[in-house]
DNA sequence: TATTATACTGTACATATATTCAGTATTTTT
DNA sequence: AAAAATACTGAATATATGTACAGTATAATA
């Protein structure tokens, strides 16, 4: 799948759009009105850029023959996420992974997909919007860039922090709630433990 | 909705399945094709007919500008829900209904049933975790309790509080951030529409 | 520097498609 | 028993629509 510009960007959403609305897809002139082009053959340029980079596809000589491609790199289906409770409030504890149940959710919700969900307990990232017993999605994963909201192991202690890499030894975990205090670590004492990173949140209200 | 005749279930699910293998709907000589009628006119009576008993609708002097209504008599167990963005910010308007896109989420993934997620705008709620772009679950209803987390309509504006009814007269909506205030309606004066309430949050980092 | 991709306007036309009209026949409803 | 709905064939046609061709212009790439 190569890149697509902007412009190509906005007529595959007015596709998207046009298909929510009306339940079929639209012409080539429905696209120009849509966009404020003035020529069909516009459209018909972009129609064709988005098939060559697989986007879409084009039934030839079909009025209206167009259908967004499943670009799935992970398939639609839903699946089973155990749903992870930390234990402990304010520095979290985990200790073993604790399935409390699970909760059956398209693989494909989130941007990026995700291997289970942690329940919060406590407020320490309340002005991040992560409330106590929200769910948030993880993905397991090492690769964190700074600002990320990470899920960190220090020895027995599992909390939800951003992440930041001060310095090649130093990595502050900062919680999202002034009542709360950053936790730095010196990566030549301390062991950390990057678990995973948030992929998105789920409240159950 | 009317009874629909065997044939007519024949040509409903031509439909059906049509869409699902191309993504577009038929026309009437395809379903012609399909069912082994000679004539177009033969889809066509059935397509008013359908119509007529309201199973799907018919953009007239449109091309495959059949859409099956969504008569949700059957729930599935995923459905499509539409996202609806709030134009404004600080106390935002709606205007009209804007669907953005749709996402495919189990209809029991939250606790109660919910109609469509509504794309926040602004901050009056991030003391109770409701951040910028997040989507709430929003149920379509007007029953609605005291703490309830309120979908609001005043005149144009549209606008996500906590609710709180101070008198049989008085309803007060309840920002959950110092920096807003609240606001105060006499439902004589003016007035209130309880658009739904908010069932549960989703948040794609 | 030449070439390809992007991003359009504008005209033209073959054909894909909806839709009407004229029939025939059977079943269901009034 | 008459009227309406169902279930078709077959032909005709206006128009909705895809698509090719001729241009112009700019940005990205080789």
């Amino acid at each position: 799948m190569k890149e697509i510009t902007s412009q190509q960007q906005r007529v595959l959403d007015c596709i998207q759009i046009y298909l929510n609305k009306t339940g079929f897809p639209p012409t080539r002139a429905d696209i120009c009105k849509e966009l404020g082009f003035k020529s069909p053959n516009s459209a018909e340029t972009h129609l064709r850029a988005l098939e060559k980079k697989g986007f879409i596809s084009i039934e030839k000589g079909t009025s209206r023959g167009i259908s967004i491609t499943n670009n799935q790199e992970y398939p639609t289906n839903n699946d089973e996420y155990p749903v992870i409770g930390l234990v402990a409030a304010g520095s979290p504890t985990l200790a073993e992974e604790n399935i409390e149940k699970t909760i059956n959710c398209p693989n494909s919700f989130f941007e990026s997909n995700f291997d289970y969900f942690l329940k919060v307990k406590g407020l320490s990232m309340k002005d991040a919007g992560i409330m106590e017993d929200d769910l948030i999605a993880v993905k397991k994963t090492t690769d964190v860039k700074n600002g990320d909201i990470v899920i960190a192991r220090l020895e027995d202690e599992v909390t939800v922090k951003f992440f930041k890499r001060k310095s090649p030894k130093i990595v502050e975990l900062e919680p999202a709630n002034e009542e709360f205090e950053n936790i730095i670590i010196n990566l030549e004492q301390d062991e950390l433990h990057i678990e995973g990173k948030s992929v998105g949140l789920l409240r159950k209200n």
